[in-house]
DNA sequence: AACACTATTGGCGATGTGTCAATAACATGC
DNA sequence: GCATGTTATTGACACATCGCCAATAGTGTT
């Protein structure tokens, strides 16, 4: 029985890149840390030693997830609530595309949605998006807290449109950018006045 | 041991009941078919012998969590665009409201989502709703995929804005309405056309 | 080459689940 | 009331997964 010795910090990403692997292609409860363990080629008792418990595994699979380069949400949109919104919605809309399978399989709770650690993980991550859409939109300065639960609803809205686009193929890109935007530009003048 | 034997339609009814009180108020992990069992005050062999595996008896008790009454969906709303728009999301809020708990446990809150046979259930659901709010709209006869699918994405942004508003309690009822009702009236105005 | 440090292993105990033959309620007939 | 058949119900067995920890063995150092 041959082992191999790693560095701590390296073991540890190998173990987190197998178990990225598997629990954004099979809901959680179908992936048992036997399986990680064995793809990384590891002892199961590593991971456990590595993460803790199995649900410190996944919250950390969730969050690398979740993380999007924030990068071109520096530039803020230019112009009229129109341009800004076809801008934020087209950024969007680069971002889930590219990460599309991760992406998605963690909003929606690839598999257990429920928890109340996962949802914290989930919840701060669209509130991060929140905050982004309402900086572009201008409306970024000290929102109250109706104004960013609005908005923490849009990005709801966001989410399931990319599902219907990106999973279930029933729509294109352009059909879900004009939903995208003229939903968003409707809520900014008609709706979110209401929370300030 | 004194045990007690029921008609198989009340045991199962009861044991459904005991499983749809305990699945409402923790996530699917935290119960047990033993809990369950044991809250009915029966073995835990029973359970399966009725329901076969947990995954079936969570399934039979997302669907009775979703299951709306129909009611009151007969009398399609007249009037202009707004006027339906308000008379669908005021029918929405009511239904929402009054089987909160159990209702928003099943949509995504609370359950297992990611596992293809829960999904399926709630997306039935979704897809329920969402022929609902077209035929309000006056859009209901023989639809594309694409429409559907803009639908159903405007049931997605009504159950997060539901759950800012119950869960959450950042949001006034007065809030949620505007902002479904303004979102719904833009989006069939400008998106939909686009998908027909 | 001997040593110390620690990454890594393998197995133990606990918990949860599905299955199935054995059991005992309850209804029916005498 | 008593025997009998039907079947709702039980209890236990086999199996899988998880968290934990003492023992083991790589790997760099002296």
């Amino acid at each position: 029985m041959r082992r191999r010795r790693l560095e701590p910090d390296a073991r540890r990403e190998q173990i987190l890149s197998v178990a990225i692997r598997l629990f954004g292609s099979k809901p959680y409860a179908d992936v048992s840390t036997t399986d990680v363990a064995r793809d990384a080629g590891v002892a199961r008792g590593l991971v456990n030693h590595y993460f803790g418990t199995k649900k410190d595994l996944y919250l950390e699979v969730v969050r690398v997830m979740l993380t999007v380069p924030e990068v071109a949400l520096e530039q803020l949109p230019e112009g009229e609530l129109p341009e800004r919104a076809d801008s934020i919605v087209s950024w969007f809309l680069d971002v889930v595309s590219r990460h599309s399978t991760s992406w998605l399989a963690a909003t929606g709770a690839g598999g257990m949605a429920g928890d109340a650690e996962v949802n914290a993980v989930i919840a701060e991550a669209v509130d991060v998006a929140a905050a982004g859409v309402l900086r572009a939109v201008g409306m970024g300065d000290d929102p109250s807290p109706a104004l960013r639960g609005m908005t923490r609803s849009y990005v709801g809205l966001a989410i399931w449109t990319a599902q219907e686009w990106l999973q279930r193929g029933v729509l294109t890109r352009e059909q879900v950018h004009v939903l995208l935007s003229t939903a968003l530009v409707a809520m900014v003048e008609r709706a979110f006045p209401q929370a300030v």
